[in-house]
DNA sequence: GGCCATCCTGTAATCGATTGCCTTGGGCGT
DNA sequence: ACGCCCAAGGCAATCGATTACAGGATGGCC
């Protein structure tokens, strides 16, 4: 009979070390200063019946879980799991874990988490989703448990966001694409009402116009953020005769589709067109040519995110204010990128 | 003072209905038939309120937490993020969640997960990484909470285990490249150690044994399951001047490796030389030339785990006996593979 | 020797739910 | 009109920890 039912209690313990479970609890909390004999027979009696406590109990007890929920859009795509990772580091690093909740571009789906988490108790959540409907956003932000969002921008919420800097992102990538002389340029947009969509083609557009280029000769292609949107938005600008010498890509999954209805055009890259994707997923530098991107700090958005909601748990009534903050991207100069050709595609 | 202290609980629904946190509980379970005006205020309250039934009380007192642990060689290899999407999908749909660890290849990380979630009292666990010493094998094939083992083989321990009949998966390679009139072939083999590396090559060589291939004619390569090592270990075999005409990889990112590194050699693929890859991530299609691989079916081991979990705790006492799934590889033909050129590379 | 401060440890309440058992009361049969 | 039975719902124990408070032993000091 020596585990009759499950794992052993605290009361199992207390037991066989002949004290009170008050004393156990103390000695392992390292609070007071027992005697040595009897905490040596509280460690002995944990060694032997392999106690640990429950964390359930704890929970409940504590009124706290030491447990952070994490909603992202989509695990399965490659920027994720980074942010998972660097996430998953800072909160381990100081006792707490992660709760993960993958919304799969669903907004039910998303609800649903943030219901989840909210049963579950967890002490703050960080919510790198735009799956989420402007009254989950109100919702949250009148919650009483501090939340951080990831890479989304709640219109007319005051809620906590750490951001890429997507516009003076893009800005540099058009910067870049310009300073090698290109001036006839297409742009594959994301995905209809993405959060980064509009923000980074305005960061290009801004950039175009400054170095004087009109806006009317800036071809705007729509993709859809995934692979197949990329190829079929480049293979139709090629099939309609749109004469460019650089494309700036969305994300890095389209600008990898683009590199494909290149080739599969024959044209060269960066020879004939340069391309330029965002994100600098580990894929980027996989593909031939290597492509050349602007890349989010998301590890760093991973970290901060969880130092927010630690401040914000120590700042506790105090309030913090919620605040933007925007991370810089950086400009990731590979092989996709080239000076500009001076004629035609066909010269 | 409507919420002075955090979210409502069964109580202030209790007194706000009138009735007692018994009725709350029965009303809210469905069980019972309780009259229509004690559901109805009952349920009223609950809405008042926005009461939401602590997750962490009801574990306690349940003894059971509706949550599966699930950790991971590298959440950020892109093989696992499909798993895990799955596993998540299939215990969501049974009001179960999961509670992700990754291990980024650390053994000591892995067992922190393991330690972990045993505290947090997880009514399964999913292991899907080799990270994991013989000792914790063993700990984990006594422990009273049921266990699924996925893409690792412990020895000699009696446990539940998914894996991808690798063996089996490598021979439909090679006798897709024999059937293509290769011969000369080399292999490059992942991490050492790693549990796939063994059955994958001697699946391998066993086609080609069958086919008449002298042992000695295949090239044995030492990759590392990533990009550099798959790049490295082919490049090292062109600059020694070894003769082939197909290169089968560990996995795909090894392979997307080889084929940068021949097609820095000016080597076609498939023209000069055939290459095919293993797991089939995303990245696999995304490669010029798409890459041929062999498949696993990630979605289905994730869902079959879930559901092993499920079947051990219904027979909870009754005993599952520990068995080995193999889940098939499936051949998936792209464009990296082709009919094997007559002459030498020179040629 | 007596008194008090100090140090340890035990007692019991508490966190928020679920559930076995018991009370209450209404309906119905005779 | 009386008694029986059953349905509805309340009481209180329980899950496993933490912690405020109380109490007993010990030692120091006069």
């Amino acid at each position: 009979m020596s585990d009759r039912s499950g794992p052993a209690t605290i009361r199992d313990v207390a037991r066989r070390a002949g004290v009170s479970t008050a004393t156990v609890s103390r000695v392992l909390a390292g609070i007071g200063n027992p005697k040595v004999e009897t905490s040596g027979a509280v460690l002995a009696a944990v060694e032997a019946l392999d106690y640990r406590p429950s964390a359930v109990a704890r929970s409940l007890r504590m009124r706290r879980t030491n447990t952070f929920g994490l909603i992202v859009t989509d695990i399965q795509n490659p920027f994720f799991p980074e942010l998972v990772q660097a996430a998953d580091d800072a909160a381990r690093k100081v006792g707490y874990s992660i709760l993960l909740g993958s919304a799969a571009f669903d907004e039910h789906r998303a609800v649903h988490y943030l219901d989840l988490m909210a049963d579950r108790r967890v002490d703050g959540m960080i919510v790198a989703s735009s799956q989420v409907a402007e009254e989950s956003w109100r919702w949250l932000s009148e919650s009483p448990v501090p939340v951080v969002v990831v890479n989304a921008e709640p219109a007319n919420v005051p809620i906590t966001v750490i951001t890429s800097d997507n516009r003076a992102g893009l800005r540099t990538a058009a910067e870049h694409l310009i300073g090698l002389g290109h001036r006839r340029m297409a742009y594959v947009r994301g995905l209809e009402g993405i959060t980064a969509d509009q923000p980074r083609v305005e960061g290009f557009r801004a950039a175009c116009r400054d170095a004087g280029i009109p806006d009317a000769d800036l071809i705007e292609l729509r993709g859809d953020a995934q692979f197949a949107g990329g190829e079929r938005a480049v293979s139709e600008l090629l099939s309609s005769g749109g004469d460019v010498t650089a494309i700036a890509c969305h994300n890095d999954i389209t600008a990898i589709g683009a590199l494909r209805a290149l080739r599969a055009a024959r044209i060269r890259v960066p020879a004939d067109i340069s391309v330029v994707g965002c994100d600098d997923i580990a894929a980027a530098s996989w593909v031939v040519p290597a492509l050349t991107t602007i890349a989010q700090q998301k590890a760093d958005m991973g970290r901060m995110a969880v130092e927010r909601l630690l401040a914000m748990l120590d700042a506790r009534e105090g309030g913090i204010v919620p605040e933007t903050i925007r991370v810089p991207m950086v400009l990731q100069v590979r092989e996709s990128t080239g000076p500009a050709r001076l004629g035609g595609i066909g010269s």
